[in-house]
DNA sequence: ACATTAAATGTAAGCGCTTACATTTATAAC
DNA sequence: GTTATAAATGTAAGCGCTTACATTTAATGT
């Protein structure tokens, strides 16, 4: 591989020359640099990212922390993320944190000591104090989908209280009154909020909410098939089902296959996320919009803006869902039964 | 932030000291081992992983191109990488190539000029020639579904005409004679090798090939939806379907009962890939399983073992696939005529 | 006790760039 | 034609590490 040094011995200049054209920064003649391009392209030249990296204390890379870089959410916010960056020659560095604490310190540590100049974080299990901390270090960060008072100008958020009135209003609006739940995991804020925009429209149809007809899941679709089971051995009857996101809502619609449910006749079903597999799934599920992908985009522009000083389009912080009504939430006037 | 040198005055040893007990390599007495460490703890030291890279010209980091970093394919695949160098201290760079020539190369000579010290190419639109120059480069890489036989020893591939081969098999055992066929677009050698596994398995049965019941899709999900549209209008019958891939196959589902036929009654309709929404998707779809994940892994091992010299498994380069089979064919013994 | 050898540590030269500062050269003003 | 000023280029000191080589210290044999 050339090197600077060869580039500038073959075009005649000095090292510093090369570099300015490099970085097609200061004042070169047009003539010089000609005759530099011309040795770069010679030598087949191109530039050490990482001694550039060294001597500009500056590594051109953004680190990224997920959950899992499978499954049909993060995908399009990575490809959107990964977009923006690439079109402006960062690059990103991908890791995964399981939802575990451990893992996601793991994950930034490892990111930060890979001179990450930023971080876009979608964490979930570390703690709020931790990313204060965190927040006084070198590394400035961007958090995807999580709230803390304290850092508010840098989480990208839905609001998911909306979602959840959304989801719930759309289902009420069918006249069901017997509404079930499936939530997320309550220790995480965003499960939490679907839950409470949720008993908003209820409370605003002057329905309780049923404590018997809720069962906590972790967000991923085996809890939404024992959900459903669980939720159809008690006694309470209900006529739909809202799950806080389309995985759960997945697996209750196995597990209401397997009950010998007819859907959405003797079951109404609701998801959460509108990832892009509900429209395939029969009937096609109704849902909430969450513009992952733009949020990731929106990330991606926080760190140019606030990382490397780049005009970007105005940074918008909060985004709202928007409900997708599909196939799986029947008008209703009667109600069934669940058997005990 | 602490350097090395900080480190070394606080322990009261050199620099070159240090360095050493960071790479627990050298002989250290354990009396300034600790010492050391004990200076590290105190600073808070975290090696710069880029002087590291610049010095040691090992950047610990490989590069990773997909097509797309969304969709179901490459979810898992991204996910066994992913963990496999995370647990060598090993980072990925990951880039899309978009099944496009000029983005494929971009984002080679992008991962490339950011020093991988290895590369894992899914890529589809460069020629055969682009890689074999590139072979000849100082970056080594393997290839993920894509075979060259300059290059075998680095092509990890799955048996795609034993996977097309399989599939037409099964349709053919459950009494279809009339097979329609949708393929991926016949320049990609993977949906090549899937139809002539197809015809084999045809000709094992004395079926002959009907030109007029193929149509040339591009693997995505519209173009299994504008397959079946067209096969349906021409007037040679058929009474199942295969498609090349899931996202088709899926994409055909969807068109079929848009053409108002049952599924599986009147139309059998197989897949290709396994992605996991298979299962989601009704009737559920029988389809050959595609073992992306572990061949991802297997990837990783290869870059482990070529790159870094580590021990690793025994390197595989050939997968095999399987047939899955769930409720998308239909048993046969007449057959639907379609309308022209 | 001394030489011989191995183990532990130190010294210093890079790795390939960027950049502050110094120097040279061109341009303009009088 | 000077001198002041700006533009173009060069010089050299790092950036924070690794590592070959030199040196010192400890261990061993006789």
């Amino acid at each position: 591989m050339a090197t600077i040094y060869e580039v500038s011995k073959l075009a005649g200049v000095s090292l510093a020359t090369v570099s300015r054209v490099m970085n097609n920064n200061a004042n070169v003649s047009d003539a010089t640099r000609k005759k530099v391009t011309a040795a770069m392209d010679e030598l087949g030249y191109r530039p050490n990212s990482i001694a550039q990296s060294l001597a500009s204390n500056c590594s051109n890379s953004v680190g990224l922390l997920v959950s899992e870089l499978q499954g049909p959410f993060y995908g399009p916010m990575m490809s959107g993320i990964e977009n923006t960056f690439r079109n402006q020659g960062k690059h990103l560095i991908i890791a995964a944190g399981h939802s575990d604490e451990e893992r996601e310190k793991q994950g930034i540590e490892f990111l930060i000591s890979r001179n990450c100049d930023g971080l876009i974080l979608h964490v979930e299990a570390v703690s709020d104090d931790y990313l204060i901390k965190l927040s006084k270090g070198r590394t400035p960060f961007v958090l995807i989908n999580r709230y803390i008072s304290e850092l508010s100008d840098r989480c990208i958020l839905l609001n998911n209280i909306k979602g959840g009135y959304l989801a719930a209003k759309h289902v009420l609006e069918q006249g069901h009154k017997n509404i079930a739940y499936i939530s997320g995991p309550l220790w995480k804020q965003d499960a939490k909020d679907r839950l409470e925009g949720h008993k908003q429209a209820l409370a605003e149809f002057n329905l309780e909410f049923d404590e018997n007809l809720l069962f906590q899941g972790d967000f991923m679709e085996a809890s939404g098939y024992e959900g459903l089971k669980a939720l159809h051995q008690q006694t309470h009857p209900f006529t739909a089902l809202i799950c806080a996101n389309d995985e759960m809502a997945v697996g209750a619609m196995a597990s209401a296959r397997d009950l010998g449910l007819t859907l959405p006749k003797q079951l109404s079903i609701m998801g959460y996320d509108n990832v892009f597999f509900t429209r395939h799934v029969y009937p096609q599920l109704s849902t909430v919009n969450y513009p992952i992908d733009e949020m990731g985009r929106m990330a991606a522009d926080w760190v140019l803006n606030h990382v490397y000083q780049k005009q970007t389009p105005p940074l918008q912080t909060l985004f709202e869902p928007e409900l997708i009504i599909r196939h799986s939430i029947s008008r209703q006037s009667a109600q069934i039964t669940s058997q005990g």
